[in-house]
DNA sequence: TGAATGATGCGCT
DNA sequence: GCGCATCATTCAT
């Protein structure tokens, strides 16, 4: 049985155009050693939020402390809660002062099923990473997690020699400004891409 | 289709 | 300082 080859993605990955990182993130693993054991999936849909003029994104109000992550260097971690109950993980990207990142919105569940199940009650299977809300509570993952280093040990992304053979890209989901901007990428062939709305 | 639910940031005083 | 609209969601109705 030949073993595939894990590596840890560095920094110089994410410090590149948000839009080129993006279709090349799909395919390639979250990996996250929380309290109760290692998690992994297969990431397969995102969204890229990019600088003071998307209308969408975040920065474009200027740093502020919630956003700061977003103004820091490539290969950091922005979770932030919204709407009361949820919390979004993004992936920092582009240099430093250049703030933009990518929504991690959907995922294909691997290792740690069980622990992912124990945090979201009567999900299983695809279900339980097919979103953004939902994809960090199966993960356990809270503003405990806000501006983590990817390269660090706790959580970062592998490449796994995994291909996405069609990548699809769409409008954004969820969002009320910046709708033109077709910047969500997904797996065209994966089940735990996230609904439409 | 809308309720749940709370932090954020803006526009006032 | 204070109040209020907003929000990159989810789930039940």
């Amino acid at each position: 049985m030949k073993q595939p080859r894990h590596i840890k993605l560095p920094r110089a990955f994410f410090e590149r155009p948000t839009l080129e990182v993006a279709p090349d993130i799909l395919g390639k693993y979250l990996v996250y050693h929380s309290p109760e054991g290692k998690l992994s999936a297969r990431i397969v849909e995102v969204e890229a939020y990019i600088g003071r003029d998307d209308p969408a994104c975040h920065a474009s109000k200027g740093l502020t402390p919630r956003t700061r992550p977003m103004f820091g260097p490539a290969g950091f971690t922005y979770v932030y809660f919204v709407y009361g109950m949820y919390h979004c993980l993004n992936l920092v990207t582009e240099p430093e002062g250049t703030p933009a990142a990518l929504l991690v919105r959907a995922a294909e569940p691997d290792e740690g099923q069980s622990v992912m199940g124990r945090h979201s009650p009567g999900k299983d299977g695809t279900e339980l990473l097919s979103g953004p809300g939902k994809l960090c509570r199966s993960f356990g993952l809270t503003a405990d997690q806000n501006s983590l280093d990817l390269a660090g040990d706790t959580i970062y992304i592998e490449d796994r020699q995994c291909k996405v053979e069609n990548v699809g890209q769409s409008r954004r989901v969820g969002i009320r400004v910046g709708v033109d901007r077709p910047w969500r990428f997904f797996d065209v062939d994966s089940q735990a891409v996230s609904q439409a709305r």
